[in-house]
RNA sequence: CGGGGCGUAGCGCAGUCUGGUCUAGCGCGCCUGCCUUGGGAGCAGGAAGUCACGAGUUCGAAUCUCGUCGCCCCGACCA
């Protein structure tokens, strides 16, 4: 337990932190500008201006909109450690249903779990050198292991006698320490493959950082298959990609193409790099994942060699694959709205609220007691496959110190997929109102659903909501998807209106690099999905097999 | 690492130029009570700050000087 003081100086300290913040004085300027934005929703205007808007609209300031339903809905927030943040329950409840999602994908596939140190010793890092070079810039070294007390006799310093012989990296990503291991494992084909996977943290030195989307320390899975053949190997980082396409779309409600990087985005050690790419809101591209094909590279370094059938001594094939907390971030720009956050029924913490309202003192036990069976039904739909054998969850708010229409805009902020509005009016006719999450306001209510069949129609409602969600997000998508056939159109729809450009390059890392340094659009993948045509590379004229995507991306 | 900005209550800010009126205010939030509850209620009372830290100038410093620390933004870099 930390005593009185030490909590009050942590508390000072935070505010301290938060205090200067000067973004927070622009989102205050621009949420007073959104004040006098046109009154869509009939119930603002009762604030009389009082209560600022908490939210930026996603027009006015993309950046901030994000920044805003991330405090507001309470997923996470600046640590006192620099690039670091604090996930908060609801964005932790997120991540933990990913989590399990994955988890059972995972393990249906063959996988098992496992657990790897979180530091490395420099020179595992040092075998690869492609490895080294991508990450040696961004990561952090620990050198002492003791402090002592400083010069002046405040404070504390590293103790110069418990410099390291050599110093540990915290882990960037685990290839090397996972292949310095699988060299003791692996002898015989028999030992082979090796399936595993580990949940865990990473640490990539960034100098700027957003929440969830790139921060110093982040969390995700880190698969790492070896395998004794390159076809096995390849099939496996194909299989771990289709999994990741599963997830994103049926899980997320997130579409994806899928495909391999070009040279110039491919994961630093790997032969190749298969991902998944998702469209956001604002139009720039999110990298949501990644497979890659590692070839041998990681078993030459670390000799890991096994004898096949025959005898011979061989080399094992690897694979690697990610996805991070950066998928909570996804979600949050594929279907957040000017209200908050919208979550996906299957990824949402808590499925259903019920709020009661009430004058009377009798009224409030009635409406309770109606509100608590109707909560008992709603936990008894047949649901329990559908969201990866776990409970519907539903909440009764009865908290006495809100009012109705404080809660309503609460759990709209916090993404809640359906909201049950229940009163004495309703109890007179034995019926209740559905307001469903991804249509706002009065468009989204159902009034008078009989109570006896309630909890049916939300189970209706929470897979519709599902699958309206994915659909409206491939709709955008594709609405923000263009075929670009110069260069001049190029650069100008990059700029507006931005999204996917499908265009022909000439394969070559040169144009890649030149077309990325005049409009900062990145080849986001090589689409399997594309279709076979032979024409001219946008920028150089030279002849292309087939369009590759090119977005700005996060 | 370069350029800019900012550190005053839990959060957002005013006060600093021009030292005294600051025994440091305001809004939100918080606590108590009353009242309210179908789209972020209202009234009354209250608690809460070594004005980032250190040294100096001065009769007197949130305010001036010097130093230190921290954070944010832009750029380079990147999941």
């Amino acid at each position: 337990m930390f005593s009185r003081d030490a909590l009050a100086e942590r508390s000072a300290s935070a505010s301290r932190l938060t205090a200067d913040h000067p973004r927070n004085a622009v989102t205050a300027n621009l949420v007073s500008a959104a004040v006098v934005r046109p009154y869509n929703l009939p119930w603002r205007r009762k604030q009389g201006g009082r209560m600022a808007e908490k939210i930026t609209p996603r027009a006015t300031n993309y950046a901030d909109w994000y920044q805003d339903v991330v405090k507001e809905a309470g997923l996470a927030e600046n640590s006192d450690v620099r690039g670091c943040m604090v996930i908060k329950p609801h964005g932790y409840a997120i991540w933990e249903k990913m989590q399990r999602a994955l988890d059972r994908m995972f393990k249906d596939t063959g996988h098992v779990n496992a657990y790897f140190p979180l530091f490395i010793p420099r020179h595992f890092l040092e075998k690869e050198a492609e490895h080294v070079e991508g990450f040696a810039k961004e990561c952090a070294v620990v050198t002492h292991h003791r402090l002592i007390a400083g010069p002046d006799g405040k404070g504390l310093v590293p103790d110069p006698a418990s410099k390291l012989e050599e110093e540990l990296v915290i882990r960037p990503t685990s290839e090397t320490i996972i292949w310095n291991t699988y060299r003791n494992w692996v002898q015989s084909y028999r030992d082979l493959p090796i399936l595993l996977n580990q949940w865990c943290n990473v640490v990539r030195w960034e100098m700027r950082t957003r929440l969830f989307l790139r921060t110093a320390e982040f969390l995700w899975q880190e698969g790492h298959t070896a395998h004794a053949t390159q076809q096995e190997a390849e099939e496996e980082a194909r299989r771990m990609l289709e999994v990741y396409r599963t997830f994103a779309e049926e899980w997320m409600a997130m579409p994806v193409l899928t495909g391999p990087k070009s040279e110039g985005q491919r994961f630093p050690g790997a032969v190749y790099t298969l991902c998944i790419e998702a469209l956001m809101q604002d139009k720039r591209a999110l990298q949501a994942g990644t497979s890659h094909f590692l070839g041998q590279n990681f078993a030459k370094v670390f000799g890991v060699q096994f004898q096949d059938r025959e005898g011979k001594l061989e080399l094992a094939w690897a694979t690697s694959w990610g996805v991070s907390t950066r998928l909570v971030g996804g979600v949050i720009m594929t279907h957040g709205d000017d209200q908050g956050l919208v979550l996906p029924p299957r990824l949402a913490p808590l499925h259903v609220v019920i709020v009661p309202i009430f004058k009377k003192p009798e009224e409030r036990t009635a409406v309770l007691q109606a509100a608590e069976q109707l909560a008992a039904a709603i936990r008894n739909v047949p649901l329990r496959e559908w969201l990866n054998y776990e409970p519907v969850v539903v909440k009764v708010d009865d908290r006495d110190q809100y009012q109705p229409g404080f809660k309503f805009t609460e759990w709209e902020v916090k993404g809640v997929p359906i909201r049950v509005e229940l009163g004495p009016k309703d109890l007179e006719k034995n019926a209740c109102v559905l307001a469903r999450r991804d249509r706002p306001g009065k468009a989204g209510k159902e009034m008078g659903v009989p109570l006896t069949g309630a909890a049916a129609r939300i189970a209706e409602l929470l897979k519709e909501i599902q699958a309206g969600l994915f659909e409206k997000a491939r709709q955008f998508r594709d609405a923000n998807s263009y075929e670009v056939n110069s260069w001049d159109e190029f650069k100008a729809k990059i700029d507006e209106p931005g999204g996917f450009l499908w265009a022909h390059w000439d394969g070559t890392r040169e144009t890649e690099d030149r077309i990325a340094a005049e409009t900062k659009a990145t080849i986001r993948c090589i689409p399997f999905e594309r279709k076979n045509e032979a024409g001219k590379c946008i920028l150089t004229g030279s002849p292309s097999e087939g369009r590759v995507v090119f977005a700005r991306a996060y």
